[in-house]
DNA sequence: TCAATACACATACGGGATGTATGTCCGGAG
DNA sequence: CTCCGGACATACATCCCGTATGTGTATTGA
């Protein structure tokens, strides 16, 4: 029983430390979050976290990798239903502002991220968000929706404004109402871009 | 000889751990700074350090206090000699921009700050750079020169962007050449906060 | 002037966490 | 059946933070 090969039991063995080492790291933080309490939750040791991730930092690299996945995928689904290319931007930039709210991706993403890490456009995981803003920002460009500016400085200010919005609707007492204020400047910030101003 | 008076004598040492953390923050990073090398290099030990800072996120928060409180001055005094308020805050932004370059402003207020002390918006120093911003955008919707947006909102906004584009162009290869590029692409996205688009 | 007190800082200690070195068990190859 | 390599567990060495305690000097009061 238990027809499992010895890549597929790692594999799960990667997972389940990946699953721990996210709920541990978005309640306490990176640098709270015990070793020894990580492992043990998922049923295994320190010497299995050092065996498949090399050290601290690299099981903070795996945890964001993924995260910075999914965060990705939602952004381009979310702006693949758009009506045009240019309210799927908005869409998309709304999406990361809503994302943000969660602790997982506020706390190891936003914060904890860059800290440990270092720059996020340095990481191997390529920041695919960014990526998901960029390719849009380029078809608006070749589209001659969006003024020819240089597409990355473009998508890159976009989600620091978008990042730095999220984290401050976080803090807030009151999400709801600053989130719909920071969506809004968003608009009209972004609006910034468009060739034909009036829209 | 050595005419001070106790309470001079206090400030100097603070003074003195200060300036060492500063260059020790900025070189290893807050996780990495040892306290003990630290306060050798100021010529005092640990005890020194508890007494005025209570821990060694006190020490981080006092930094990060004077850091701040430098690069708003800065920011002022660069905005407050452009030619009009809307070329200001255009120029405060580009200043943010540039002071994040540094590495001291990059590791320390950037990096670490949020990922140890939390969100800036919730800092004591008040975020000084914010507030700068906050009264110049605040002045300018009175003016009727920005649109009615939500003036937090926007100086958010705008610093967020700043602050990820600083990132940006000091992780690069060519400072020079991204720097251009995002601030090119600052104006641009600035440009729709105008109530009236053509300038 | 002198004694007592308060305070700024130094020193000593305990707890905990990381990373490494070593050991163990199991699956697969020959 | 034997042997070997890899996945993981265990034990150890090291480091560092925070606290408790000690010490010397400046200030206060008589």
């Amino acid at each position: 029983m238990a027809g499992k090969k010895r890549a597929e039991m790692m594999e799960e063995t990667r997972a389940k430390l990946i699953r721990s080492a996210r709920k541990a790291f978005s309640e306490k933080g990176y640098a709270a979050a015990s070793m020894d309490e990580l492992t043990a939750e998922a049923g295994l040791t320190r010497g299995a976290l050092y065996h498949n991730f090399g050290d601290k930092r690299g099981l903070l690299q795996a945890v964001v990798d993924q995260i910075d996945g999914e965060m990705a995928a939602r952004a381009r689904a979310v702006g693949s239903q758009a009506t045009n290319d240019w309210e799927g931007l908005l869409a998309e930039g709304i999406a990361y502002i809503e994302m943000a709210l969660e602790p997982e991706v506020q706390r190891i993403v936003l914060l904890d991220g860059p800290a440990v890490l270092g720059d996020p456009s340095q990481w191997p995981s390529q920041n695919n968000c960014l990526q998901a803003t960029l390719e849009t920002v380029k078809g608006l460009i070749g589209q001659g929706i969006v003024k020819p500016v240089d597409a990355e400085a473009a998508a890159r200010l976009l989600n620091g404004a978008a990042l730095n919005a999220a984290l401050w609707v976080a803090a807030s007492d009151r999400p709801q109402e600053v989130l719909a204020k920071a969506v809004e400047a968003f608009r009209v910030l972004a609006g910034g871009l468009l060739a034909t101003p009036g829209r």
